[in-house]
DNA sequence: ATTTTAGTTTCAAATATTGGAACTTAGTTT
DNA sequence: AAACTAAGTTCCAATATTTGAAACTAAAAT
């Protein structure tokens, strides 16, 4: 947890710390998070009370620990149906899904992160709620490598520096020059694979979405367990993969992509 | 949108936009905002970009719009994994819905609003409105008319005059009065109906989650629509319903409920 | 009973926020 | 094409807020 060169002001910096809370990903006490904050001790503790009295963190006064608040969902609902790809995308999503059978992913960037915001399974269709706003690190997953392939040079810096290249299987590309040749190909290809990089057993074809200037926006992805399919297997989906990430992108023309300048 | 009596410093203020931005449900411009903004223009406009640089909201340049960032689906996800009742209710919630044949909703209270955390459907017959993060008024909902009837009463004065009691439906609840004497008898009663309140041919029962020192921390529903029953039958369900509750209150005994102090 | 650790409050100095007014675009009207 | 209007952006000194070292209190450990 380090802190951004451009601080923002004082609401910058309180979402420094509502970050830092989600990071931690589980119920955190005051001096958790005052080990690694970048803010005096009295500064943090009045960040925390106000965020509380705010609703953007909870407060569990039994255990004396900080979560993030309930007024997020709110507010993230309205993200999700207006500044996502979701409402464009749905309908691409889901007909992809059934003609190729497998789980669809759809993702956007933020921050160096991928983020998931849509999951069509054909087989069951209720945890999609679960995993929309589940995070993935990007140099490690198809929908990352797509995405990362396709930004102009100075994102594509920013957000190789982000990344953890932490090795989770052995096939991870864990580091930067091997991901930057990966990144290469992939542009080439127009489409990346994930080869039981982030989860062993798990693989997927992943296409970059594209407006018509070539300004990435998200990619959409068909993984699939190696139990069930190879690599080759998902070679023959990508015609149907490219042609869903183009409608997207088609539609998508007008849709601006938040922070990642 | 009126400013709230405490402002909470800058944060506050820059939380208080944010609800403003996700009000209109929609894109919106710079100026729609200003015209009800309790902020004079240079203050507006500089949360605005603060907001935006930081990803909480999302700008879009062609048309010249707001709305809601990504980074909140990001934070938000957190957010329902850690601090909802959510995990804990989610194995009940399921096996009542599986009991009962209808679908189920799971509730808190945000701010005097209604928030949908949880829904769980057997069949995809008909579709409430409600989904993960939707909000319902309080006053004319079964949920929240049970949420409202067991809250301490600081809290409820407190609530009662965040209601809107727009008349939805010829149904609705829509004086202060009315809603006080029917909140008495659900005391009593123990469970909420929804007769139509809300959303003609929507009907429910509703019943509060209290922990052991009756505490409410939300509440669950049955929702059907009035084709398929009548008030008469959800009735019959009351039994299933409250030993829902109950087995979630009781494990939710720790769990603390963020703002509505 | 004493020490240590965790959490909370204080207050003057340092700093960031504030908003009236002026300015720049972009879009309309004469 | 010039004049006008409305929408969005920048300036800057006055002002209100934030800041953090230090002191304090409560709770846990020795």
């Amino acid at each position: 947890m380090f802190d951004a060169p451009n601080a923002d002001g004082t609401v910058g910096k309180a979402m420094q710390v509502l970050d830092q809370v989600s990071s931690f990903g589980c119920p955190v006490r005051f001096s958790e998070l005052l080990a690694d904050s970048p803010f005096p001790k009295p500064t943090l503790y009045r960040f925390l009370q106000t965020l509380t009295n705010q609703g953007m963190l909870a407060f569990d006064p039994e255990r004396q620990t900080y979560s993030m608040g309930i007024r997020l969902v709110r507010l993230a609902h309205s993200a999700w149906r207006h500044s996502s790809l979701v409402p464009i995308a749905r309908p691409h999503i889901e007909s992809l899904a059934e003609t190729v059978g497998e789980a669809v992913h759809l993702a956007q960037f933020d921050n160096g992160h991928v983020l998931f915001v849509d999951k069509y399974k054909v087989t069951d269709m209720f945890d999609t709620l679960a995993q929309a706003g589940k995070i993935a690190p990007g140099y490690c997953t198809g929908v990352g490598k797509a995405i990362l392939a396709f930004m102009t040079e100075a994102q594509q810096n920013r957000s190789l520096d982000q990344q953890s290249y932490k090795a989770y299987t052995p096939a991870t590309l864990s580091d930067r020059t091997a991901l930057v040749a990966e990144l290469a190909w992939i542009r080439k290809n127009g489409v990346a694979y994930d080869r039981e990089e982030h989860e062993q057993g798990i693989i997927s074809i992943a296409s970059p979405i594209l407006t018509s200037k070539g300004r990435v926006v998200g990619a959409v992805s068909i993984a699939t367990s190696t139990n069930r399919y190879k690599i080759s297997d998902l070679k023959k989906q990508k015609p149907y993969l490219l042609k869903c990430a183009n409608l997207i992108g088609t539609e998508a023309e007008s849709w601006h992509v938040p922070t990642w300048s």
